[in-house]
DNA sequence: AACAGGCTAACGAACGTTCATTCGTTACCG
DNA sequence: CGGTAACGAATGAACGTTCGTTAGCCTGTT
């Protein structure tokens, strides 16, 4: 009988417990012992605990810019395009806890090469959100006062509803989401009359 | 001539460091050479690490709480008092970014006790917000379709706004904080014609 | 026979903390 | 005024752990 350690087994135990205790207050003793085997085996399937924490990151940001990708895919109106973007972003911090949480919270732990190459990828999500937001206002769709300012807000509501959703509860993921998205045109100004479609 | 340390400069040290490389990334020995001084010496001031982290937690959780009551004293009006809370908010993480970042993140860091005392001082203050939301919705001057669920993203308003504000940018910190207000309002589903006031 | 993947053992470094000692200043006493 | 006792605070050395990582061995499967 193998158990067999696998590299995607050691990813996505170290992603939770890196989440729940910080990188450095991870050892490779704590994940190598949630997985029933001894640190020196880790080594066999990664070869350093800094690629483990890389290999999370770099998953989990190319997971969110593609769904990102998909959900604007077709969308032209502007406001569909802050609403498709807003649920996006919501759902896959619903659905992705541990792995957004690392991101959000151990770039600081990534060796700047790592960095670098992780925060390349979040400008690129972000300024997504933020060039809708600024054409909205542009086409005097929104009236929010400082497009970059709304921006911000928005990309933070994740954090929000990540920080108390838990899937056994009252809500469902996709139905915090279409809150969430509902929140985002109310921030940006839309008009009033757009927002009960 | 004598530098000789002080309990206070300890702490205050070793809360920027905290923030920018977390508690476990920082040693006594980092605390110690910023100020100039070995790592034995602040033994003399300060009784352990942890007993740094608390001290700063429950300085800048006491902090919070005093300038929300000092913002809502004598507001009688709910949603001048949303308006009022979340600019104390957001004033508070924009002047002061370090406490706020670790209050934010080490609260995992704390052993068992200190961290009782930490989440129930956190709780007082959501739940202050919590309660404004909630009976704006009963009077019908708000329209959240869930007063909790509005409340969590107002309350994670002040993180998105410290993510991005810089002393010396273009606005002042009183200027973000009733722009924050404002999106406080809308969130809420405040009436349109309040929002000008 | 070859090999992948587990194991034990060991390494050098860094950690938080303690301890006895030394240093510099202040306050008192003759 | 000079000598000294006393005290707060900084120090280097040492402690027991824990850290990430490497090396070499052993076993079960192919």
């Amino acid at each position: 009988m193998t158990v067999s350690l696998s590299r995607g087994a050691v990813i996505d135990t170290a992603c939770r417990l890196f989440a729940e205790r910080g990188y450095r207050g991870t050892s490779m003793k704590d994940i190598a012992e949630t997985l029933g085997v001894r640190a020196s085996s880790l080594y066999n399937h990664v070869t350093s605990k800094q690629d483990i924490l890389f290999a999370i990151m770099d998953k989990a940001m190319d997971r969110a810019l593609s769904a990102q990708e998909e959900a604007l895919a077709g969308v032209g109106d502007v406001s569909e395009q802050l609403r498709a973007a807003t649920e996006s972003l919501v759902l896959d911090f619903l659905r992705n806890p541990a792995e957004v949480t690392v991101c959000n919270t151990e770039v600081r732990s990534l060796d700047p090469a790592n960095r670098a190459a992780i925060v390349a990828k979040r400008d690129r999500y972000a300024s997504r959100v933020r060039a809708i937001i600024a054409a909205g206002c542009r086409a005097g769709r929104f009236e929010a006062a400082h497009p970059d300012l709304a921006a911000f807000a928005v990309l933070e509501m994740g954090n929000g509803a990540k920080s108390w959703f838990r899937p056994s509860g009252r809500f469902t993921d996709t139905y915090v989401a279409r809150e969430y998205g509902a929140f985002a045109l109310r921030m940006a100004g839309c008009a009033a009359s757009e927002l009960r479609v």
